[in-house]
DNA sequence: ACACTCAGCGTATGACCTACACAGATGAGG
DNA sequence: CCTCATCTGTGTAGGTCATACGCTGAGTGT
């Protein structure tokens, strides 16, 4: 599987001449995902946007899941080359920045289920690899600037994946009533330091995000990382 | 829904006595959960193992998804009046340390897609309210303890989710000779970075990761987090 | 030329969620 | 105390999915 994305999948030669290939199947899957969503994503529904029947498909992928990996893989690809900026900061909010653009044009992505395997696919690995050049000057050994990408990386999808997960539809108990009803149960005593925020409307997912998703949010916490790595980063040259 | 899991759902009066109820049904549900995984979670195994039929169930709950919302707000319960230490780093520690045993002991949570109202349900609230608690000596201001708040337990969720999902087998593809095969096509020029760690075992879910977890990166990217919060609210008092 | 291999198809099976209608229980109001 | 609207749990049945298996015919190495 991993083979396959790395395109080291051996064609047989033996048989008739194939018509499907990898490429167009995780294609179809992957526009079907875009517009409709990873539910509509139907083994069905990807052999007939191509023309074949459902079986055909399983020639080329032993199970439904290996089609989501390679679709992940192959939706998360960063533009090649890509040129970071400077200094070290600017190059890890620009590789987040990759990320975030990346998610947002396929949030599907971020609900496909990870197995080992798929750190090894070769868009996986570049975006790793990536992150790894925008460390290149941090004091950090390897050991911390593999943990640095894990965290980030980690980081921002969960933040986009929350906010699509939010955003899927206005709820209709998320109102404005809703807090104030809220405010009955939500006594001083038991929710101290939540109340005043909750009953102002200061929570979670209310103004300003509404509009704007959990971008305030995770701009947030994304510069709170890169301070902590700052400060990691100079107490191991002071101590050098 | 949120107002079942606030227990303020209205049984009616009319009808023969119901013999089931809303936390029966979740506990059932958790129970499954545990044992085998959220996959094996289905309405049929779920009132079965109540002594049910399937249908039945649809008496307490409108569609599988909202018995998977309370599922989860019951199964992140936080242990009462739980006391939190000091100073303010130390109880953000706490209580991420909270979060981390909820979803160790209960990973399937973490796969459950989220709908703006689990927000409000009442744990999910409890969990919130705490965070706030433990940031209460900080300089921050109201919208910035909650993006600090939403920062933490996202990451602290995903880290523990990415580490379940991994773990959930070894892969046969995840080995030694994998990593070596895969050293003709990590080449130097395209992955300039990476390949080295690559080559030296030193990868995401590589040693040391497989007997504990993803643990050590998950604490590594803990304290950058704090580091930059304190950082930040050494900057408000400074220029207050 | 032959035999082996493989592509795409049709059919079938077994999960699963859930809509709908039914029979009996139960309590509110006269 | 009677009556009837209301609600409970049940049985059935329909629709969607993933995928196992066997078939036909195409193409290739020997």
């Amino acid at each position: 599987m991993v083979a396959i994305a790395w395109g080291m999948a051996v064609a047989p030669s033996r048989g008739p001449r194939r018509e499907l290939s990898h490429e167009k199947i995780v294609e179809a899957g992957i526009e079907i995902a875009d517009r409709d969503g990873l539910a509509a994503v139907t083994m069905q529904r990807v052999a007939e946007s191509l023309g074949f029947t459902t079986m055909a498909l399983y020639r080329y992928v032993s199970t439904k899941h290996e089609l989501l990996d390679l679709m992940r893989d192959a939706a998360i690809a960063v533009p090649p080359r890509k040129k970071l900026p400077q200094p070290w900061r600017e190059a890890l909010r620009a590789w987040c920045q990759v990320m975030r653009e990346c998610y947002r044009a396929h949030p599907w992505v971020l609900a496909i289920p990870r197995r080992q395997e798929v750190l090894l696919m070769p868009n996986a690995v570049a975006l790793v690899d990536l992150g790894l050049q925008a460390m290149a000057e941090l004091a950090l050994d390897e050991e911390q600037k593999m943990a640095a990408v894990l965290t980030l990386s980690t980081y921002v999808g969960a933040m986009v994946g929350l906010e699509r997960e939010l955003a899927v539809e206005p709820d209709a108990e998320y109102t404005a009533e809703a807090f104030a009803a809220l405010g009955e149960v939500i006594t001083p005593e038991r929710f101290p330091a939540l109340r005043s925020m909750l009953l102002a409307g200061e929570y979670i997912g209310g103004p300003p995000s509404p509009e704007q998703g959990l971008d305030t949010e995770l701009e947030f916490g994304l510069e709170r990382i890169l301070d902590g790595l700052e400060r990691l980063d100079r107490e191991l040259r002071g101590s050098s």
